[in-house]
DNA sequence: TGGACAAGCTTACAACGTACATGTAGCCTA
DNA sequence: TAGGCTACATGTACGTTGTAAGCTTGTCCA
């Protein structure tokens, strides 16, 4: 068993970070951030808990690992296409990234210090701004808005009691049922009368708010209303 | 010390959920929702943790609570108001709301079952928008859209490295000496001719994506292109 | 051959949510 | 006035969490 090289008793392969930052975030895709423990993971990579501590600093650490691999999943803003075009399309990237990875989006406020593929996205975003056309300040405002309405329509996806697809219309209707009528008369009105609908799911209303928030940007860039 | 309705040795008030609810809510607004255990809200109240769930069943029972308890803080949408007025005047009591208790804009998608006073003001919203003139489709776009964008405003504005003030500046102007600027020449460019000029307060942005949307809003409604 | 060093293991601890059993104060009925 | 019911507070305990500290071991260079 002293074998220099030999073929690993079990072909047990080395630990680095990567590793451990992929087997993270697959098992909170799966399971839910809440169920991502040191333990299980360890135990997920044939390892002890404490054995990840060579690789990241703790869990924080790990945390911030797995948001920056994620924004590295974003497809960045084409050079080659206009601002607009350009611009729906990562909103687009980014709300598929959120919709693979739930977690990301409520630990990012948590994230002190972006990583590089944070950062690097962050600054093709502004970038694109800059290049079509936009002031420093109106780009500040074009940021802020446009990634607000992302985040933010993900965020409401998730905490929605009604997801859309088959089986939550059934909650729905329970929901319905429960509700009195008198009390909550268009909440009422809504469900029976849209979301119990056939064929209606809450995240096609995505693209709906995205345009309505690049029509209004570039509006307000060729106003140009926003210098100060 | 038989005494049968002696002075009560000291005082003690007895416990009841609402003395529970808003204790809790104070905790979490001073030192953030991970500061809050069951033990440390006892000791507070002057009492074991375990007497706790004599008035909220379990940890997720408290938190759906404060949940509920800080949406009756927000300030419902007026009748006397036109819609465009009244809604914004409660988006900028949302966001007040959520600056109040940074806390709850992380809890609110773990929520599953809203409280009373979260469908109220769910239901005044749409109310409000129906009476405004905006078709049932255009009602569930628009209030999505709103939502999306306030919620993830705030969201946004608890991530950002930069707050805006005085010491803030102090860790921007860091920040931006281990940027390299070749790598991320907009960040650097966002960060030193906007951020960091004497005035500039991130949240400040709110009110222009604000109306961006709500002019957005009232434009789709005028068009009516999403009756689908 | 030896010894340094990186990486994994073992053990241990404090803090957490909460189950369960026990105590007790105050009101209702007799 | 006595007895007992109910609601609420306590005490103890267990399993799970992140991680500090020290130990062991496989690998590589001198």
């Amino acid at each position: 068993m002293t074998a220099k090289r030999a073929p690993a008793t079990e072909a047990r392969l080395r630990l680095n970070r990567e590793r451990v930052l992929r087997t993270a975030i697959r098992l909170a895709d799966e399971g839910g951030i809440e169920r991502l423990t040191m333990r299980k993971l360890g135990e997920e990579l044939g390892v002890e808990a404490m054995s990840l501590y060579n690789h990241v600093s703790n869990k924080e650490d790990l945390l911030n690992g797995m948001i920056d691999a994620v924004f590295g999943e974003i497809e960045l803003p084409s050079h080659g296409d206009d601002w607009k075009t350009a611009m729906r399309k990562r909103s687009v990237s980014v709300r598929d990234m959120l919709s693979r990875h739930p977690w990301a989006n409520g630990l990012m406020d948590s994230g002190t210090n972006p990583g590089p593929a944070t950062l690097r996205h962050h600054d093709r975003v502004l970038g694109t701004f800059r290049n079509g056309g936009f002031s420093i300040a109106m780009t500040a405002h074009a940021f802020a808005a446009l990634d607000s309405y992302i985040y933010g329509f993900a965020r409401q996806e998730k905490g929605l009691p009604f997801d859309g697809g088959e089986q939550a219309a059934a909650t729905a209707q329970t929901m319905l049922a429960h509700l009195p009528v008198d009390e909550y008369p268009y909440l009422v009105e809504l469900m029976a009368k849209h979301v119990l609908q056939r064929g209606y799911d809450y995240s096609n209303e995505f693209t709906f708010g995205l345009d309505l928030v690049l029509d209004g940007l570039e509006r307000a860039r060729d106003s140009g209303q926003a210098d100060a």
